[in-house]
RNA sequence: GCGCCAGUAGCUCAGUCGGAUAGAGCGUCGGUCUACGAAACCGAAGGUCACAGGUUCGAAUCCUGUCUGGCGCGCCA
């Protein structure tokens, strides 16, 4: 099955023509379509690539190059002309018959096309949005997911062996401090005159939380709610983290984001894992004690300063946790962990490496891709977003308004690395200023022509000449396995975006320009290729990035 | 002060393993529905790619320095 771009054979057939004529062999050829559409449908600067090595002109061996294209080993046909531009340029212009291959190659692979080019394939694990279940995941969360899921599903088209983990940290004060502000508002539900902590959870979801727990429990804890004993907290704790848990998942799930495994940190404690870590950390000389605590030596690894694992107070920190955990994630034979961060969490990288490392594993498997803040804008305004004052936006209610598809499709349509404001008014429209649905409505648009057009392209020879429309539309689908590699090689989701607007873009301006239905058996044959191989990377794209494409709007 | 990320059109951002005249969406202005979906297309206006040096046939892209913004620098998580 063809899952490469049609150029690559071109490519490889320039490279090997180019190299016999210069005398020099060519490690890379770049083949791709050039800036300005009037040079021809492909360019390549091979000939200068060369130039150097052979100690030659460049110009005289593009002419060279070009000279003998014509008739060249695996491109004999295929080139319709052949020009030397620039200082060194070659400017391709490819015939009918190559495209009529190209677009019936790519309609034919359909769903494979671009898959699996993972080289080599990796067992890999993920882990992303990794929260509290302290309170309902917000929109950094969703940037996060929407960033997370999306790479998960790229690197598993590719070709990789993808699991995707959340990290549950349902352990320590700030799980003691939700439940004391859950019990507290249970207690003022049965009309108890109770505070919620200062430094507790005072937004109103823990309102609902506490509903949810009286409707389980009436009113059994009526009498121990005031002050609350440890029996109690650790019960509103325990139940409260649970419900909240189950939140996120349903929050997630419509978010189209499925965890494959859920990873407790409290199993780490009770295990003794934690303790464990430690332990191996001081055999291995990594840890040390300093001031009634115990240090983490993670300079050793290139870290700013060491880190501290068990207080002076014999507590354990973030970290000792951490450290089990990534010792454990470390310890499963994965090829690759890849830990999803928040920015606020940038300066926590040097720590995870040093744990890997000083577990014995190579450091180079463990990445930390940085999810950067995402912000609102509404009616040209900031959205200040404050968890204490409340004003801070869910995940579930950037859904209801904005839809899945313009929150996906907005969230991953910029570079993790970068800080970007979402605008709710245009992702919130239903009309044309949404990229979101300039993308589906191209696939739509094809569904619908599809629908008229008779059901096989049949077996006519190439068109008699081509739209300048059709040439860009099947080039920019020539590039789609690149797109693939690339979103897949810098785990850049936001690639697969880009492309799709890219190619939507050139869709309809090919439907402005180009009718289907009723045209000549050879015309109507490269067409509907064409339109097949469109829509099938469209479906596949939006797959990638959890869109959906629909066949009608 | 140190570290990470960024600075590209009025706004939000692509493009950064060096390539020809730097792009998209939104916004503005002007055109296009009696043939497959106008949620679309075509055209126009809009740029010292933060600044200054350097590397070379060629720099938004690589190097050095400076400025600006976000985030971080805890015996918090």
């Amino acid at each position: 099955m063809p899952t490469d771009s049609p150029i690559t054979p071109l490519s490889r057939a320039l490279a090997r023509e180019a190299s016999g004529i210069a005398g020099t062999a060519t490690a890379m050829v770049v083949l791709e379509p050039p800036a300005n559409a009037e040079f021809g449908d492909l360019a390549t600067n091979v000939a200068m690539t060369l130039a150097g090595a052979a100690k030659r002109n460049p110009r005289e061996i593009a002419e060279a190059i070009a000279g003998s294209l014509a008739s060249a080993d695996g491109l004999a046909g295929y080139i319709e002309r052949a020009e030397v531009a620039g200082p060194g340029f070659i400017n391709l212009t490819l015939s009918p018959r190559w495209f009529a291959g190209a677009a019936r190659a790519i309609a034919e692979a359909g769903d494979d096309y671009g898959r699996g080019q993972a080289d080599p394939p990796e067992r890999i694990l993920i882990e992303f949005v990794s929260a509290n279940p302290t309170g309902p995941p917000h929109v950094g969360h969703a940037r996060q997911a929407a960033y997370g899921d999306g790479v998960a599903r790229i690197l598993g088209y590719a070709g990789h062996d993808v699991t995707r983990e959340f990290y549950v940290n349902d352990w320590g004060r700030q799980m003691e401090l939700f439940g004391a502000s859950v019990a507290a508002r249970y207690g003022q539900l049965l009309g108890l005159p109770v505070e919620v902590p200062a430094e507790g959870y005072q937004g109103d979801y823990v309102n609902g939380i506490a509903e949810a727990m009286r409707d389980e429990v009436g009113d059994a804890y009526r009498d121990r709610v005031d002050p609350p004993d440890a029996e109690v907290l650790a019960f509103f704790a325990a139940r409260g983290q649970a419900l909240m848990l189950s939140t996120m998942t349903r929050d997630l799930e419509r978010f189209r984001v499925r965890f494959d495994a859920f990873f407790s940190e409290t199993t780490l404690h009770e295990g003794g894992a934690v303790e464990r870590g430690l332990e191996a950390l001081i055999g291995s000389g990594d840890a040390y004690e300093h001031e009634g605590a115990l240090w983490f030596r993670t300079t050793a690894y290139g870290d700013e300063k060491d880190r501290v694992l068990r207080r002076s107070d014999g507590s354990s920190t973030y970290l000792a946790a951490d450290v089990a955990y990534h010792l454990d994630k470390a310890g499963r034979g994965d090829d690759r962990l890849l830990d999803v961060l928040g920015a606020d969490h940038h300066g926590y990288i040097a720590r995870l490496r040093a744990v890997v490392a000083a577990g014995g594993y190579d450091p180079g498997i463990l990445e930390v891709p940085i999810v950067q803040l995402v912000s609102l804008t509404e009616g040209g305004e900031a959205k200040r977003m404050s968890k204490r004052a409340g004003t801070l936006v869910t995940m579930g209610e950037l859904m209801d308004d904005i839809g899945v598809d313009a929150a996906r499709f907005f969230l991953v349509q910029r570079s993790h690395e970068t800080a970007f404001d979402l605008d709710l008014d245009v992702a919130r429209a239903e009309g044309n200023e949404n990229p979101v649905y300039y993308v589906q409505y191209a696939h739509a648009r094809i569904a619908g022509i599809l629908a008229q057009a008779p059901g096989e392209p049949g077996d006519a020879g190439p068109p008699p000449d081509l739209d300048p429309s059709e040439r860009t539309l099947l080039l920019t689908l020539c590039g789609w396995p690149e797109a693939v590699r690339e979103a897949e090689h810098r785990r850049s989701p936001h690639r697969v975006a880009s492309y799709l607007m890219d190619l939507a873009r050139d869709f309809h301006a090919f439907y402005h320009r180009c009718r289907v239905v009723g045209e000549p058996p050879d015309v109507l044959a490269f067409r509907l290729h064409l339109l097949r191989a469109t829509r099938s990377v469209i479906a596949t794209g939006l797959g990638l990035i959890g869109v959906e494409a629909p066949d009608r709007m």
